[in-house]
Parts: structure tokens; C-alpha cells; sequence
RNA sequence: GCCCCGUUAGCUCAGUCGGAUAGAGCGCUGGAUUCCUAAUCCAGAGGCCAUAGGUUCAAAUCCUGUACGGGGCACCA
């Protein structure tokens, strides 16, 4: 309908103005819906924004087009009002049509043709240290959500987790499962400070006793007499236990620090299925550093490639980057004075890769605490020619947690975080993916307990659950089956609010696009709660199970396509609507 | 110091490409159930869209300054 009407737009626009200096072609006909229904269901302002290159009175060119557009059945009347917008009233009947092709197109109502266009989104990827908590989560919602939403809109899209197995972290989570598996044969061996203090990996030192035995233990006097040093919370005395643990091990460190970052990666990967999040590909960082038969790795090969255009320079025995010349705030480090990679070295070769693999869009979704990185990866993506523009980055604010209303505290160093296990227990996976999402990425969240465990219209998920349960009470005992639906009279839909409710099924599409392209979930969210208001409201208002049976089948076909929406919607989120509450 | 993000009803937050009289939920006040799920609905009160300028026929929306709040600025990951 706004197709047809802007193209009779130009049309008229061509009859009358064709002549003058204007081009039409360029004019961006703009069609908004009206809030208020004085002004009609849908308006124009070209009239006004032509004012000024015609040197003519917005009114009266406003008039002119009125006078020329032919109103039918469709289309049936049109007015003139304010400054110069004219106002479109559209029929029941083309208010209806939504419905038939709700119906129609079932499940598809809202996906788009296929774009054509690969789309590789890199989310989650927490250090494969320890599991998933929940400032990880919403993350994890999100950019499931984003995938979903883009495979809506028509794009090929893959998933991806950028495994962080690479450097000293994992070597210290290597040390850390030794510790917990010596004192399993000692109890006077302790933990380290900076090590990973968490319960997990009791587990996983438990596991690894189970299935190689002692074979990993032999009575380290040096190392025990290490733990004893009194400088315990620093860095250098940190490694130094890890050069001990890994100088005495040999070659079985390698074995354990794998084990470690298999049992890890494992409980991340259960976790995430759980919360509904699945990724297709999982790139390991280390593989960048594998040697093939090129005899050079990948970093090496990206560092090469920044240093061969003349942007990377020595100094103090380091390997640096000349960022700034690409608009980042200074220079940034590929390689350290110890030899040692800097992660910033990794993110250039994989991110090489990323464009390389020949995607259309490139997004990656990272903590807000990231933004101040974002330059420099752009700087390493212009210096070797390749657009920055092309990768889109997201910030995901933290969230809070409330409980009776008072902010949880959480400090992971001492591993008193809440892990998202524990979060989908209480609140179950849908109320967490929900929560996650109804907000705005980029804006901090107060994730409240209370209300996502809350069983009334207060909790907004329940809300819109109880409209697709009451939806489907109704058909069920309106015996809806047996009823020809597709044939009802849809111009009964008369009243104001049946009106309302088809405006906004008409819009489902529109939506899904614009929340795909933008970036933006919340407002599925947001489109959810609003169209289940106005069915209940619908619902309070006017009885389905009647006497007359043609009002009755009309009714009927509305609130099943008011159905199908919230499923397609729920679905997208990852959400079931269920059929009774 | 520099860089992000924010400031909209008492509270938590939406607000599309700049459009006509600014939206929702909670809370508050008052109502609705012999009837399809009251797990719901209806009505009312409640606003200097932080602030000062600018652009525009038109600004909560775009630009600049200021104030306040949150976050970030490693040879860490």
C-alpha cells in the first residue's frame, strides 16, 4: 500500500513539476503512520520539504496533489491539514489484507527475500578460563538474537566464537589444574593468588585424577617451597610459579593445559546450548600461530604484511604498530621486548582472516569495556587496505543484578560470580533471554530477579505469553478447526481497535528489518509488549464465542494472525508461546 | 587530560527518515469478573524531553558549548 501510494506520488509529482529544475528521482517520498487517527493512517510531508525548491506555498502544492490522486476503494479519501501534510484514509478492507497474508505466509510472515549477503557476527568469546557468568549472558542473548534476526531479514549468517586459547592465561590455568590436582594427593599444597580460584576446576583436577591416576604427581620440593614465599598477590611471582610448574612437567604440560581448555571449553559449550546460543564455527586463536607448510604463521604473516607497507618499527627490543597514523591515540605493541605476542597481534591476523573470508558484513560484539581497542583494529584493517567501515561494531553495556531491589556484588577474581547456570536455574533460560534483550545494548541494565521470576502482567514476557495462552483457549473452544476462517468477512473488522491491531501486524516486517539493521533486538521486545497489550485489551472489550458466526469467524481470523506474529516474534528471541499457562 | 555512552512523568525505560497534541509499565486515585484464562482490562492525576545557543517551514530527535552521571584510556586478556 505505501509502495502504491508513493509510486502515484511520483507520478503526479512528474505530471506537475516534471519541468522545473527538480529531481524526482532523488526525492526520498516519505510515508509515516499517524498517531492520531484525525489525520488518517498514513501521511506525507512532501509537500513541505518541496516548498522551498519551488518557491511555492506548501498548502497550496499540497492541494494540487490532492487534487490529481485518484481515490478507489483502497485508497479512500484524502486531505489536506497543518503546514501542507496530506493525509491517506485507507478502507476496512485494505486494513484487512495483513490478515490474508499472515495466513498465507504462516511462519515466513516477516522474513525477508535473501539479501544475498554473508554476514559473519563474533560473539560471547570469553576466555575458556573458567564458565560462562552472567555478565556474559547478555552477550550471548544478544548476538543470538542479532543472528535470528538477520537470517529474518535475508542474510546468510554465520556464528562465531573466538576462542582465546593462546598465552599466558592459558598457562596459569594450566599451573592452577596442577595445583588442584596435587593437593588432591597434598593437602598442604596451595592455591595461588593469582591462579584460578574457582570450584570448577576442582571438578576438572577430580576428573583428571580419575583418568590418569598420579600420573601427573611427583613431590616438587622446589615448587612447595615457592608456595611459601611470602609475596603472594604479584604478577612476577605468578609466572614464576608457572615457569616451575611447567620446567618440571616437561612436555606433560602441554597435556594438562589442554585438558584444562577441553573440559572448559565443554562446560561453555553446554552452557550456551542450554541458553539457546549456537555457534557454527569456533576459531582458536593458537591455530594463528600454527606453522604450515608456508613455514610462517598467520601473525607472523599479518605483522610481515604491516611491516612491508612501513608501519611497524622497533623500539626498546619491541615490535610496534604506527596505529596512530590511522587515527588511534598512539602507537600499539605486536610483539613484546620478552618475545612474546601481544593479543592485539592475534586480533590483527584474525581479523585479517575475518575479511578475507569473504563476508559482506563483519560484526563483532564486545563488552563496552572494549571501545578504547576499536581504533587500533581499524588502524590495522585501513593499513593493509582493507575498509574499516566494513566491520560494525556492537557494545554491550554490563548488567546488574537486583535482588529485592538492591544491586547482587560480584568480583570474579575471587570467583563469587554468578555464572549463567545459575541465572537460567532461577529464572529459567526464556525469562533471561528476554530480560537480556528489553533493553537497549549500548545502555547498562538492571537485571531484576524478582520481576523475571514474577508470574503477573508486571513481568512483561509473561505478559505477552499470556496473550498467545488466552489466544489459543479461545480457538480451542471455539472449536476454530471446523470453522472456514480464510472465507470470513474481514471488512466486519471495523471497530477501532480491530483497526489498531491490523495497523500493527501490518508493520511486523517493517520492524523485523529495521531491529536487523540497526542492530537493535530491543525492539522486538518493545513491539511484543504492544501488540499484546492491545489484543487484551481487544480481549476485555469483545466477546469471540457469538451468536453470529460470520462476526465470530471474522474475530477469529484476527486473533489468529495476532497469534502467528507473537509466535514468529517469541521465536526469533529464542521463546515458546505456549498454548495454556 | 583524551575517548565512548547517557540525562524524557515520582521510579524503570521506549520514542523509526527531524513532523501535527510526547509514549508504556510500575507506583498513586477510582472502577470492571453470574460470561471465551481477572495471570486481564478501563478511567484519572502526573512533563521546561538536563541546560544555553545554532541549523530548519518544523527539533526530545541534527550541530556546538556547559553541567551532572556511568564506562574506558597497559610491552593485560
Amino acid at each position: 500500500m505505501i509502495e502504491k501510494i508513493q509510486s502515484n506520488l511520483v507520478r503526479i509529482l512528474e505530471d506537475l513539476y516534471g519541468d522545473s529544475h527538480l529531481n524526482i528521482d532523488e526525492l526520498k517520498i516519505n510515508l509515516q503512520e499517524n498517531n492520531d487517527k484525525k489525520h488518517g493512517d498514513l501521511a506525507s510531508n512532501i509537500a513541505l520539504i518541496l516548498a522551498k525548491p519551488l518557491k511555492k506555498n506548501p498548502q497550496e502544492i499540497a492541494n494540487s496533489i490532492k487534487d490529481s490522486f485518484i481515490t478507489d476503494e483502497e485508497i479512500t479519501k484524502i486531505e489536506v491539514a497543518g503546514p501542507g501534510f496530506i493525509n491517506f484514509f485507507l478502507s476496512t478492507k485494505t486494513h484487512s489484507e495483513v490478515l490474508n497474508e499472515i495466513s498465507a505466509k504462516k511462519e515466513l510472515f516477516g522474513k525477508s527475500e535473501t539479501k544475498n549477503q554473508n554476514v559473519l557476527i563474533e560473539y560471547v568469546s570469553s576466555n575458556p578460563t573458567g564458565p560462562l557468568h552472567v555478565g556474559h549472558g547478555r552477550g550471548a542473548a544478544f548476538g543470538s538474537v542479532l543472528g535470528a534476526l538477520l537470517k529474518e531479514a535475508g542474510f546468510k549468517v554465520d556464528e562465531e566464537y573466538y576462542v582465546n586459547d593462546f598465552g599466558r592465561q592459558m598457562n596459569i590455568l594450566a599451573a592452577s589444574l596442577w595445583l588442584r590436582y596435587a593437593q588432591l594427593f597434598n593437602e598442604s599444597i596451595t592455591m595461588i593468588e593469582n591462579g584460578y580460584q574457582g570450584e570448577y576446576l576442582i571438578s576438572i583436577a577430580e576428573k583428571l585424577k580419575e583418568d590418569h591416576s598420579d600420573k601427573f604427581y611427583r613431590n616438587y620440593d622446589s615448587i612447595v617451597e615457592l608456595l611459601k614465599t611470602e609475596i603472594q598477590d604479584d604478577e612476577i611471582f605468578t609466572d614464576s610459579v608457572v615457569v616451575a610448574i611447567q620446567s618440571a612437567l616437561e612436555n606433560d604440560f602441554n597435556f594438562l593445559r589442554d585438558f584444562a581448555l577441553q573440559a572448559i571449553l565443554e562446560l561453555i559449550k553446554r552452557d550456551l546450548l542450554d541458553f539457546g546460543v549456537e555457534h557454527n564455527f569456533w576459531f582458536s586463536e593458537s591455530s594463528l600461530y600454527d606453522i604450515k607448510e608456508n613455514k610462517i604463521n598467520q601473525v607472523d604473516l599479518a605483522i610481515e604484511d604491516l611491516k612491508s607497507r612501513g608501519f611497524v618499527y622497533e623500539k626498546e627490543n619491541a615490535l610496534w604498530f604506527k596505529s596512530s597514523e590511522f587515527g588511534d591515540d598512539k602507537d600499539r605493541v605486536l610483539k613484546r621486548g620478552n618475545g612474546e605476542y601481544t593479543y592485539f597481534a592475534s586480533d590483527v591476523a584474525y581479523h585479517s582472516k575475518k575479511y578475507d573470508r569473504g563476508y559482506d558484513r563483519v560484526i563483532n560484539i564486545w563488552g563496552s569495556d572494549h571501545h578504547g581497542y576499536t581504533p587500533r583494529v581499524q588502524a590495522a584493517m585501513e593499513a593493509t587496505n582493507r575498509d574499516p567501515e566494513k566491520l560494525e561494531i556492537v557494545y554491550i553495556q554490563f548488567a546488574n543484578l537486583l535482588r529485592a531491589g538492591k544491586k547482587v556484588t560480584m568480583s570474579t577474581r575471587s570467583g563469587e560470580f554468578i555464572t549463567l547456570r545459575e541465572l537460567m536455574d532461577e529464572v529459567t533460560t526464556e525469562a533471561a533471554r528476554f530480560f537480556y534483550i528489553n533493553r537497549k545494548a549500548d545502555q547498562h541494565l538492571d537485571f531484576d530477579l524478582d520481576l523475571a521470576k514474577d508470574q503477573s502482567k508486571d513481568n512483561p514476557l509473561y505478559y505477552i505469553q499470556y496473550a498467545h495462552a488466552r489466544i489459543c483457549s479461545v480457538l480451542k473452544k471455539s472449536n476454530a478447526q471446523i470453522m472456514d476462517l480464510e472465507r470470513a468477512d474481514l471488512t466486519l473488522l471495523d471497530t477501532e481497535k480491530e483497526i489498531e491491531i491490523q495497523k500493527t501486524l501490518n508493520q511486523y516486517p517493517a520492524l523485523i528489518e529495521r531491529a536487523a539493521k540497526s542492530s537493535e533486538p530491543h525492539l522486538l521486545c518493545y513491539y511484543l509488549k504492544d501488540l499484546s497489550g492491545l489484543f487484551h485489551s481487544y480481549y476485555n472489550s469483545e466477546k469471540f464465542i457469538i451468536e453470529d458466526k460470520k462476526l465470530m469467524a471474522s474475530r477469529l481470523f484476527l486473533l489468529k494472525g495476532v497469534k502467528q506474529v507473537l509466535v514468529n516474534g517469541l521465536s526469533i528471541l529464542g521463546i515458546k508461546a505456549p498454548e495454556e499457562m
